[in-house]
DNA sequence: TGTCAATATGGACCATCGTCGATGTCGGTG
DNA sequence: CACCGACATCGACGATGGTCCATATTGACA
């Protein structure tokens, strides 16, 4: 989470005498909570983990029904979670349903992470 | 999220073709939960920015309660969120509890999202 | 067109979370 | 010791989230 990252404020001085140089306004801290709650789930952090380690970085539902300990509807329902929050993209293929990793989306939460 | 960073599991091939290497085990996928929950918060994130744009990257809840509009206790509750999940420590100083960012717990985030 | 397999959606339930006001605790200072 | 300011804790409340079963939808194929 580096300066460079955060919106700028009015700086002020505070009563125990830190300079306040720089406060992440409500709108972003807004768009980067959507993200990391979409990535905060431990079934979906393993839909991420197969997905990304499949070859081309995407996988259909089938393969993750399979590998997590949830029905199936909560596998569509967590798939829809990401995709949602941009992380995944969803291409149908015939009868299965592909999901790929947007790895840019990524990129940037490790950006502001940083 | 690389492969190098998921835990191995018993290969196995899928209905429609896909080779299966590797899957995040829940106990894992368990831990890192936890940390991406104490950061999907705009309010903690808002925090952690003060924090770590503050000099020695610290500070203390006064500089905090100024610059977020919830109130002292709520202020209060997400930092102790914050150290709960390790992202931060508490020190006291005379009258004032001062916040430090661990930057290792937080590397160690934008690690497993690569 | 009818059926089947794959996936999505709806509704319900319980657990967890974010927030607040009220109050407790701790340290400094007169 | 008494008071005051900084911070933490408690209890409550409404909102959101994860999960399931039942069911709808979609596409392939006989």
């Amino acid at each position: 989470m580096s300066v460079t990252t955060l919106s700028t404020t009015p700086q002020e001085v505070s009563a125990c005498g830190t300079s306040l140089v720089d406060v992440l306004d409500r709108v972003e801290a807004d768009r980067r909570a959507v993200l990391l709650k979409a990535l905060a789930d431990p079934v979906r952090l393993q839909l991420l983990s197969i997905i990304s380690a499949a070859p081309g970085r995407e996988a259909c539902v089938c393969d993750m029904t399979e590998a997590v300990q949830v029905s199936q509807p909560t596998v569509s329902h967590h798939l829809k979670t990401l995709v949602d929050a941009g992380l995944l993209t969803r291409e149908r293929r015939g009868s299965w349903a592909w999901f790929r990793l947007d790895v840019e989306q990524l990129a940037a939460v490790r950006g502001f992470l940083a």
